[in-house]
DNA sequence: TAAAACATGTAAGTAGTTACATGATTCC
DNA sequence: GGAATCATGTAACTACTTACATGTTTTA
């Protein structure tokens, strides 16, 4: 066990693992894992800069990651992480350790569930709307799915993430149509 | 509009409202609350003491809700809250919004994202584990709409909310068992 | 007599967002 | 010239949890 491990407490699901895995992939900047996070996991997980560029000096500190500085052409410099053996080790860890239970937080389903306090236009129009949220939430994925997976960019297990958004979804989408058309 | 509007900025998915919810349909102390979050929805909204009980006071400053305090046979005293008219205004506008886009944060879906870094044998418990888990809630899920339905305490919008969770878990159950059988 | 359930509340800390601040370069 | 994209970082704030503090009553 490595110095970086007994500096820190560990939280739900925290970033900085979510971090490693995509630097032991390959090296980083802050902006691009932002861009990482909007491409590939926005469906299960996100986090803004103001949370990325401090935890990315944290993790330097703790030795996880080194910095570099790239001057790049026709654009501004940028800082690349790249993971330490300390890190790897970590990462493989956190692959080890049993997944956290999911947070869901729903405002679609807490309409829903005071629905019946709504007079009944106001509720066929929220659950038209949480569907049609759904079904461009799915067309979205979807797409992003086909895209990536022509390109050959997806494991297997990046591919069963996205179909286990995708089948939610159409689940979903189907129980609120079939309340609608009984209607 | 009332006093109380002006004097609060809305957040996402408000504590407030869904406390106010609560109370539209008849009165209840703070513990009440609590075990009604877990009774009743704890598969997309939960909160913790630590939350609930100053945002009963902040409400009752507010003039959304008032206080009154009840003795019990056998039990400690009880803080009983009751919404009041402003309280049912703002609860009331509260359903005529836009429901916010889900949140959901999974660990479980993490982890497989980056499969292919660990070993086989691990991701092959990983994805075991998380369909046990998932089977678990939906067993619980169907138990408690099966016991609430029959002892006709459910409106159909709540029982809406319960089935939506139930086919989301079913069909997350059934791809990740096809996943499994095929290797 | 100890644990569990009932009941309320506060303090300290964690995790995260939004807005601000700065600045280069490209595209329209 | 203004918006969009690239790029980094900080400050103020919000929301929330955990742990602590207190106390009663019932059940095993």
């Amino acid at each position: 066990m490595v110095e970086a491990d007994r500096e820190e407490r560990q939280a739900f699901m925290n970033i900085q693992d979510v971090i490693l895995g995509i630097l032991n992939e390959k090296p980083h900047s802050g902006y691009e894992i932002k861009r990482h996070f909007e491409e590939y996991f926005s469906f299960f997980f996100d986090a803004s800069f103001g949370t990325i560029y401090p935890t990315l000096s944290k993790m330097e500190g703790l030795h996880l990651i080194t910095k570099e500085s790239v001057r790049q052409e026709g654009k501004p410099d940028k800082n690349v992480y790249t993971i330490t053996p300390a890190g790897t080790e970590r990462f493989l860890n956190y692959m080890q350790t049993p997944a956290e239970k999911d947070v869901l937080r729903s405002d679609f389903l807490m309409h829903t569930y005071f629905g019946n306090m709504a007079d009944e236009g106001t509720m066929q129009a929220q659950l038209r709307k949480g569907m049609e949220m759904k079904q461009q939430l799915y067309d979205d994925l979807e797409n992003k799915l086909q895209q990536l997976r022509g390109e050959g960019k997806l494991t297997p297990y990046q591919i069963l993430c996205m179909e286990l958004g995708l089948v939610q979804y159409d689940a979903f989408i189907r129980k609120i149509q079939s309340v609608l058309d009984s209607e």
